[in-house]
RNA sequence: GUGGAUGUGGCGAAGUGGUUAACGCACCGGAUUGUGGCUCCGGCAUUCGUGGGUUCAAGUCCCAUCAUCCACCCCA
């Protein structure tokens, strides 16, 4: 137990991390050619907040919460997403005094109390974007274009854009009664979950993996033969600004989204080859949860990108990142006490100056200093021993070609910033 | 919350109940003076997730427990 992690969390370790920094810099570039900006939200708020925001019948908060009572009796919940922290934010902050929309992005970490399995972990992270403010249905095509623009920078091709409408508050109660409707005299027919969706969530039959329910929902309601007129103008003109993105999608009468919230447009992105959790990416428009949350009427849409999906993905499409390791530049490999200390300045010099340095720690042999130089990948190999130190100099290996000259030490560090600039 | 699979050194992986737990990779050291990548030699599990039990004898059988993986539910 003490040496075991908790279940559903992960180390990320050296050699993983350089692919989470490289995916973060992607992500942050991008959002910053669209003009969005980053927030950092607390990984905790209070627990009403995601029980209003995220909705109390979601398995989100029925089952998946981390909820704790601090010292001070307040029931504190680890966020396990991001949108009703940044909704917060955006209130408590009044970001709707500035000009609006409001766009902005996060990338954190997330909790949910779940079975793991692959591509689905207790503490998991996501990127995600906001944008408060406009009901715009260009917006809606803008949100997905920036994901479908993350994908593309990390060369992820082939994926699916599922795109559909949830509806509004005034056509949504009209689809669930029709398809209440649809389903009734069909009840004993469907399988156990799905009798007991058509009273909870009679929208979440609609993608029920099921044959039987999938045969016989196959004529059922859909939630865009039931929308009002605004809506599905809304909805024609999102795909139109898709379409004039160039960005393929499936307009997916089944999609439908396992938060409260979403009204209008709800999308997916899905890959192959991750297992059974195959979106990577999942957003929608929220029109009423700023309102919700205390606030005056103000739209807002977003998505948020799982980052282990992406990461799992990357790996399966045989994208190689293995390039993103950095190795050191030099290594300063140094025989006897009074090299050491001397390597030891010098090493420190040579950091200060950008070059990145690596030595030996633990006295081994001038064999094995090499052989550790090797296996680092440095450049230029240092060596340091009495007869250099007495003579002011140092040996200067280039490891690559096996070559190796003499340098007055005073001469090194103008040697060394020659040498790492004309290649690499 | 439900179901299935798995659990031997840092990693991969042999091991039909019976003396000292293969092998490969990695790691460490060495092959005469202070020099890497190849080769050769040597070292590296009082112990088989943990706890019980069966047995003269258990890594090998049984039970429990924990963990991991996968799937369901649901979601990123």
């Amino acid at each position: 137990m003490l040496t075991t992690r908790p279940r559903g969390t992960n180390d990320i370790l050296p050699g993983e991390v350089e692919k989470w920094h490289y995916l973060e810099k992607v992500c942050r570039r991008v959002c910053s050619d669209f003009g969005y900006q980053e927030i950092r939200t607390p990984i905790f708020e209070h627990t009403e907040l995601f029980l209003r925001g995220v909705g109390e019948t979601t398995d989100i908060v029925e089952k998946e919460m981390y909820s704790f009572y601090d010292r001070g009796e307040r029931s504190i919940t680890l966020r396990p997403e991001g949108t009703a922290s940044t909704v917060r934010a955006f209130l408590e902050n009044k970001l709707y005094a500035e000009p609006q929309p409001t766009k902005l992005y996060y990338i954190g970490p997330m909790f949910r109390y779940d079975r793991p399995q692959a591509g689905r972990y207790r503490q998991f992270h996501q990127f995600g974007i906001e944008v408060f403010g406009s009901n715009h249905p260009s917006v809606d095509a803008e949100v997905i274009g920036l994901a479908c623009t993350v994908l593309e920078k990390l060369q992820l091709t082939g994926l699916k854009v599922h795109i559909n409408t949830v509806g509004c508050p005034q056509c949504r109660p009209r689809h669930l009664k029709a398809l209440v409707d649809y389903f009734s005299d069909k009840k004993d027919k469907l399988c156990k979950t799905c009798q007991e969706r058509l009273n909870k969530n009679p929208l979440r039959i609609l993608d029920c993996k099921s044959d039987i329910c999938r045969e016989l929902a196959k004529d059922a309601p859909t939630t865009r033969s039931s929308a009002c007129p605004s809506c599905e103008v809304h909805f024609t003109k999102v795909l139109k600004y898709l379409d004039a993105l160039g960005i393929e999608y499936v307009v997916d009468p089944r999609l439908v989204r396992g938060l409260d919230y979403y009204t209008h447009t709800a999308f997916e992105i899905l890959v192959e080859g991750i297992g059974a959790q195959s979106a990577i990416c999942g957003g929608g428009r929220y029109d009423g949860l700023i309102e919700q949350c205390g606030g005056k009427p103000t739209p807002g849409i977003g998505f948020a990108m799982g980052m282990e999906r992406l990461l799992l993905t990357l790996e399966t499409k045989g994208i190689d990142l293995s390039q993103l390791l950095t190795h050191p530049d030099v290594y300063i490999a140094a025989i006897g006490e009074k090299p050491q200390e001397e390597a030891f300045k010098l090493a420190m010099e040579l950091r200060r100056k950008g070059i990145s340095t690596e030595k030996d720690y633990l006295d081994k042999s001038l064999k094995a200093q090499l052989k550790a130089a090797d296996r680092l990948g440095v450049k230029y190999t240092l060596i340091l021993g009495d007869e250099e130190l007495k003579a002011r100099k140092i040996v200067v290996k280039e490891m690559a070609k096996s070559e190796q000259t003499e340098i007055p030490i005073d001469d090194i560090i103008n040697y060394l910033e020659r040498g790492l600039k004309t290649n690499d």
